[in-house]
This record gives structure tokens, sequence and C-alpha cells, in this order.
DNA sequence: CTTTCAATTGCAAGCGAATTGCAACTTGGC
DNA sequence: GCCAAGTTGCAATTCGCTTGCAATTGAAAG
């Protein structure tokens, strides 16, 4: 396992920013292994949630479907990745900064599917109230927007 | 909006308040069937959604699994129930009043499962907003909540 | 009431997303 | 380099949902 201040066939493999969550996953207890650092750095490149499946399709050569599925568990489990439901039936993930807030919610077109990050969220005030009428504690969300797209009207 | 007891032919097909939804499907060239009937009645009386499974644990006897599958997609392009998204890959279905606003959404206990019915909604002033920010139209959302209820805490 | 036929059903097979058991293989500490 | 624990690839499974098709049925017409 090259570390990279070496540069093997004249790119720089910039592992830099990756450390943030690599080092996450170590002082875990966990093994930097090469499917996993090939999906964060796959999932570092996106700029919105991407499929298991979406992944595989990128990293064939280098991760099993399963070990992907699997990877993306531990992520979830160290809060180093958020899930989303665009309501077809398939998880998509975002990789996160470890300790960010990094609540936020989509917009997706139902034509094309093109998809734009949205900061607006459920107001905090509406959700205590929420939390008073109902009595629920430690209240959560789940909120995404549907909708068309410029080039879809 | 209620009954209407009217009967055609002296028979005391007492389908009572189900009318407003039985009317609906023969007005539009349906057959009124045993198994449509049987969901029909069942989701009637939910107070929270149900799972087509669920539905089949009740009406094995009267209706096979892929006919509730079938009947649900009915009853969805009919808008005669709206379909919900509670995060753990199973859809849910509520019955609605055919023509009545019936947008709505729900609290989930994330120990116990029990569904609270919320009313409050995301403020449309804010829906305005993201469609002058993204330029999307026709925006509409899915929105769940869970917390712990007062029993789970 | 009987006939008639398209709509509907039950059943079994099939599909895609996600999970799991297990033998073979890495990783990281020694 | 050695080794044990952790991890992976692969194949088989599960689960929600869909679909092809022969048999059945609702309801309109006679
Ligand atoms: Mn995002
Ligand atoms: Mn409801
Ligand atoms: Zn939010
Ligand atoms: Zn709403």
């Amino acid at each position: 396992m090259s570390s990279t201040e070496h540069h093997c066939c004249g790119h720089a493999h910039d592992r830099g920013i990756l450390s943030e969550w690599t080092a996450h996953l170590q002082s875990a207890g966990h093994k930097l292994t090469k499917p996993r650092l090939a999906v964060l750095e796959l999932l570092h490149r996106q700029e919105h949630p991407i499929t298991n499946r979406e992944i595989h399709a990128e990293l064939s050569a280098e991760c099993d479907l399963a070990s992907i599925y699997r990877t993306m568990h531990l992520l979830l489990e160290m809060d180093l990745v958020q899930q989303f439901d665009f309501g077809d039936g398939t998880a998509r993930f975002e990789l996160v900064s470890p300790g960010g807030d990094s609540h936020h919610h989509h917009m997706i077109c139902t034509r094309c599917s093109t998809v734009v990050e949205v900061d607006h969220c459920f107001p905090d005030s509406l959700s205590e109230t929420l939390a008073r009428h109902t009595g629920f504690k430690k209240i959560t969300h789940k909120l995404e927007f549907f909708g068309l797209c410029p080039d879809c009207q």
C-alpha cells in the first residue's frame, strides 16, 4: 500500500482530503482496505447522492457489489454517509464530513431525475409545536421535493 | 358526506359509507368484485396507512396478494388511496375521500412503530421560495417524521 | 333468467434491491 | 515475515413487487 506522497505513475493521487474519513475509520478500529478506499474516493467526487449499483458500475474491478453494501452499512453506522430515499425503491448515499451538520434535502425532477441540493428545512418552530402536540421526543424528519426542472417544463 | 342508504333492488347490500368509493370505481367502468370490495372495506376501517402484506394477512381467504397489489394500483390511479413511505422499504396505503384534500404526514416511533397522523405541513411560503431558487415548477414533497413516542422515551 | 365476453383473478414464475453464509484473502500489530 | 481478526468475493437467499396466462366472474344485453 504505497502511501501517496510517492508518485508511481506520474499522477498526483491526492488522498489528502480523504484522510478526514480514513482517519475516522482507522481510529474506530476498522481496516483501510482497497475496496473501502475506492468507495470513499468515488463518493467524495459526487455532487449528489449515488446508489450502490452506480458505485458498483464504476468500481466493478475493485469491489464486489456485496462489499459496497457492507461498506455503506459501516459508513452509515459511523455517520460518515447520509442515506436518502428518492422514492424509486433504491437507497442513495452522500458522504458527509464527520461532525459537520450535513442535514439537507433534495429537489428531484419527476421527468428527467435531475437533482438539486436544497438547504431549506422544515422549520424548527413547527417541529417544536409538533413535539408538543404529539408528545414525541428526539424528532427527526425525512423530506424530499419533487417537481419539473426548468428544462422539463 | 355520509351514507345515503339507497337500495336499488330491495336487497340489503349494506355498503353504506363505502358507496363513496364503489360509486367512483363503477362510474369509471371498473367492476365491483369481491376482492376489491374486501380491500376497500378493510382500508376503510384503518386509522393509519397499512401495507399490502397486512391487508393480505386479513384477507387471505378472499383475495390473492397479487390482486391486492393490482387493486392498490387501480386505487392510486383513481386517487382513491394515498401512498406513504415510512422508510422500511414497504409501501403503505390510506383510503381518501374522492376529491377531498387529503395531503398530510405522519410521525412514526422509531422503537415501537406507533403512528400518529400529522396535519402540519411544509409551509407554502417556503415552497414558493424554493420554486424561485431552483426554477422548478409543480413542486410537491414527501415528508415523514420520526421520534420516540411517549411510551418509549 | 340465460347468454356472452371483456375485465379480473389466482397461481406460479420472475425481477431487482438488499442480505447472508462461508471459504479464501488482506490488513495491521507483533 | 507471521498470524489472528477483520474483510472480501461469490453464490445462494430473502423480500417487496410485478407479470404471463389459463380459469373465473361481473354486468350488460338478450
Ligand atoms: Mn445532497
Ligand atoms: Mn395518515
Ligand atoms: Zn430538514
Ligand atoms: Zn405536506
